[in-house]
DNA sequence: TTTATTTCTTAACCCGGGTCAATGAAAATT
DNA sequence: AATTTTCATTGACCCGGGTTAAGAAATAAA
């Protein structure tokens, strides 16, 4: 699949896109691509665009006295809306890629244009935002009821693939634990199994 | 103030409207009171509106083995959009009002017809979208960040009307604690102050 | 006012996660 | 291959919040 399809892909999970439309996208949208490490938005700067992560990870992360404290991982489809982008006030947070990654990124202007000449697409970007903000709710009572044991057995089976992607002591701290925590709770669950 | 010019306000913050619209969105609206303890939503239903609290008080809470694990207090100019009302699949939680409140509903139809008349609402309607997600990405990130006892001063800044509004017991459970505990919480605070 | 009910507080004990320190394992450098 | 650095694990000890149980205080009902 070609970098552009991959915008492409990621508009046909909510409708179905005609050539015209395809085209557009193709002509209309910004990709980039991003060593390991590179930064998109550092703490202090005012965001001016928001993202898809369309191959690759990325990190959100706070730092406070020189540590990560990581609030969620993005990975492919996963679209990436900045506080900052939304308040335009100076980020609080950073976020990077911890994987070479290929990220699409949008700004106000271009949207607006974008539905202009699309109306159709009205009601799918008002869908994908509260689609967004209803994921992020789920998210937030499903922390605030479980134990960090159960957190991880749920990242566990809800994405096992960042368990190979990302090093542990970032699962941890993704997790709101210590890496010694995280160890433990690998240990329960070893001597639970044989 | 009248119970329509409570929804005029609410727009208000991100728009000046004309006396056209002004009239359009009292013809429109549709805004029902309740008593205490109304149920807006209950658990297993799926929500066909979102809301908008123009005055009193409404929690959002699971209940487990008969516990109330309260989620949320929405209150003056609060919207509450149910994560079913986005999926469409059963609610998995209830919410119901905590004081006598009056309350607006919407739903997508209405919405449409809505923006259909008043195109320039569009970019209204998508900023009160993520600025709502632009908040519960904030929450989540300060209730990850801070303990229990940070959380409640920092509800004491923020809401120093729930306090007075709210019995303790349901604070706590906000909070994501015991009752106990707050207790505890409280009397260490007391005896720093004197 | 008296009684019942709900809400809040306190105490005793337990447990999971934090902290500190040491060791082992794995990766990256040289 | 040898060395350094990063990452993961383990153990000992502490502390905040959970749990249970009891009593005090505040509200509501009679």
């Amino acid at each position: 699949m070609s970098t552009e399809d991959l915008l492409v892909n990621y508009f046909s999970q909510y409708i179905t896109l005609s050539k015209e439309e395809v085209e557009l996208i193709k002509s209309h949208d910004i990709i980039k691509e991003y060593k390991k490490n590179a930064v998109l938005l550092k703490e202090g700067q005012v965001a001016k665009e928001c993202f898809l992560v369309l191959k690759g990870c990325v990190k959100r992360y706070y730092l406070e006295d020189g540590e990560e404290k990581i609030m969620e991982f993005y990975t492919e489809n996963d679209p990436i809306s900045p506080v900052s982008y939304t308040t335009k006030e100076p980020s609080e947070y950073y976020i990077s890629c911890i994987e070479p990654s290929i990220i699409s990124s949008g700004n106000e202007e271009r949207t607006q244009l974008f539905l202009q000449e699309f109306p159709r697409f009205i009601p799918i970007f008002i869908k994908i935002g509260d689609t967004l903000s209803a994921k992020k709710q789920v998210a937030i009572d499903a922390y605030k009821s479980l134990s960090a044991e159960e957190r991880y057995y749920k990242l566990l089976e809800e994405r096992p693939d960042l368990m190979n992607r990302v090093p542990q002591y970032m699962i941890a701290s993704f997790l709101g634990i210590q890496p010694e925590s995280l160890s433990r709770i690998r240990k329960r669950s070893f001597s639970r199994d044989q």
